[in-house]
RNA sequence: GGCUAGGUGGCAGAGUGGUUAUGCAGCGGACUGCAAAUCCGCGUACGCCGGUUCAAUUCCGACCCUAGCCUCCA
């Protein structure tokens, strides 16, 4: 399998550790509010990366955290008058449920900030001990002066950040580069004892602090959204590295593209944030997923309603393969064809394995031989599972309510349907298709097969 | 300004030093009572300018353009 890593620019064969034990991170929400759709891509991304993972390695263990200490949670709970945790207990239920309508599996660990307090303090004990953080006005920075590589995985050096800094550097800061791993809660905040007072991590701390806990101190993948390299991931690789003697952190990084919305980027002031919550109500989180899925995860993705339109009709086309193999069990232990896996393990190219899925779909559509039929199902069923789509029963799929108003119920479909066949028994053609016509109008299409009529929602 | 990633047919989106991506839309045909679905076929796409090469969309260089990051945003 080969990986675009982050650090070398390039293309990588993977070559885990230890293959009994594959290790990944990926940085999680902060649970504040409700995922937005932006969110939802490195979680697909990531979960179709664990699932190819693991048919090549059983014993993948994938770590996606979840951050419940920030300010932007203390100002939530603030306005709501309640403590974080209402906020984000709240916010982590819904982001699981949203990811799993977006067919994301749970991943093996989801571990909080909060559940790991004394391995994020010890830790940041550890960098102050060997001369790599130090404690200034109440807050404990780190030195990025003193972590030689600092810069390698974003491409920039001290000097250029120095210069590039636009903001106010803190006075009690040593270099501007440095950042905060501790700083201290007024005693309305949130807050926690610590050697250095009651305060709280700062942002970068906890995943080092949480990957160090749950996966050792070399892992092999660490994903996160592109924008995630400065940085986050620069001053995780920090931490980690000196808290750990030198030891390398992340063997492989990986980091996906941004979403745009109608070529905007997605922002509150623009008003085109789009909450996977809200987008539920109306696309099918199949749909969702495999507009996500329709680029490669390194290149940006522009969500506009074409594409999930294009999204639907592509699904419509799979399943509608799968329909026809409806009474065809799939052929015992076969699976996704060489290509399609070949695909996947070329750095997750999901346009590609996709294109030959529709391959497998039209030779569905083509086949005739009953074991051309079980085969070809079981390869695309295999296939569709690694991407984490056509789970579903095709009936299912195609009777999904469009969730727009004025559509008709099933038993109002039924009844017409059943008029119609008595039209066309008497091959009353004009009404047969003034039924049809009826039923288009408001948003079901209506096809006669050899089994009799079927319908769908448009 | 620095760093990074890109500019592919009507749209989306892979890929490749010389032969088909794929999907949607369109056009023609088959099938159908008519349709739909499905199948078959079609449309000579690779930002611009040079260079390397027998041959470049694919390599190299310049240029133009776009997007992201540059201290807490996936």
């Amino acid at each position: 399998m080969q990986l675009h890593n982050t650090l070398s620019g390039t293309k990588e064969d993977f070559v885990p550790l230890d293959p009994n034990r594959v290790t990944m991170y990926v940085c999680g929400p902060t649970v504040y509010s409700y995922a937005h759709i932006g969110n939802a891509r490195p979680a697909v991304v990531f979960d179709v990366l664990a699932r190819v993972l693991r048919r090549r390695y059983p014993g993948v263990v994938y770590v996606r955290n979840i951050t419940d200490i920030d300010d932007k949670i203390n100002a939530a709970a603030a306005k709501e008058g309640v403590d974080i945790r209402v906020i984000t207990d709240r916010y982590a239920a819904i982001y699981f449920e949203d990811m799993a309508a977006l067919g994301v599996l749970p991943p093996d660990h989801a571990p909080r900030v909060t559940e790991h307090l004394p391995e994020t303090i010890a830790m940041i004990e550890r960098l102050v001990a060997s001369g790599h953080a130090y404690e200034a006005k109440g807050h404990v920075l780190f030195h990025t002066l003193s972590y030689g590589d600092y810069g390698k995985l974003s491409g920039r050096d001290e000097q250029a950040l120095m210069a590039g800094a636009r903001v106010e550097v803190a006075p009690y800061k040593k270099h501007a580069g440095d950042f905060v791993l501790w700083k201290p809660s007024t005693d309305e905040q949130p807050g926690w004892d610590s050697p250095w007072g009651r305060g709280r991590p700062g942002w970068h701390i906890e995943c080092s602090a949480m990957a160090e806990a749950l996966l050792g101190e070399t892992i092999d993948i660490h994903g996160g959204g592109h924008d995630l390299i400065f940085p986050h991931h620069e001053n995780e690789i920090a931490q980690s590295t000196c808290a750990h003697g030198g030891k390398v952190f992340a063997r492989y990084w990986l980091h996906n593209g941004f979403l745009n919305v109608d070529s905007q980027k997605m922002s509150k002031s623009i008003g085109n944030v789009l909450l996977v919550h809200e987008l539920l109500k109306r696309v099918p989180g199949e749909v969702i997923r495999l507009v996500l899925l329709t680029g490669h995860y390194r290149q940006p993705i522009d969500w506009t309603e074409e594409v999930v339109s294009e999204a639907r009709k592509k699904l419509d086309r799979l399943y509608g393969a799968l329909r026809e193999l409806a009474d065809v069990t799939p052929a015992p232990g076969v699976t996704a064809t060489d290509a399609f896996v070949a695909a996947l393990e070329d750095d997750l190219n999901t346009p590609m394995a996709l294109a030959e899925l529709f391959e497998l779909a039209r030779a569905a559509n083509k086949a005739t031989a009953a074991d051309d039929k079980a085969r070809i199902k079981a390869q695309m069923l295999d296939a569709g599972e690694l991407l984490g789509l056509l789970q579903q029963a095709p009936s299912a799929w195609f009777a999904q309510a469009p969730g727009s108003d004025g559509a008709p119920s099933t038993e109002e479909i039924e009844a017409l349907l059943a008029q119609r066949t008595d039209a066309r028994r008497n091959k009353q053609w004009a009404e047969s298709d003034r039924i049809r016509d009826e039923l288009k109008a408001r948003g079901v299409l209506v096809e006669d097969s050899k089994d009799g009529q079927r319908w769908r929602y448009a």
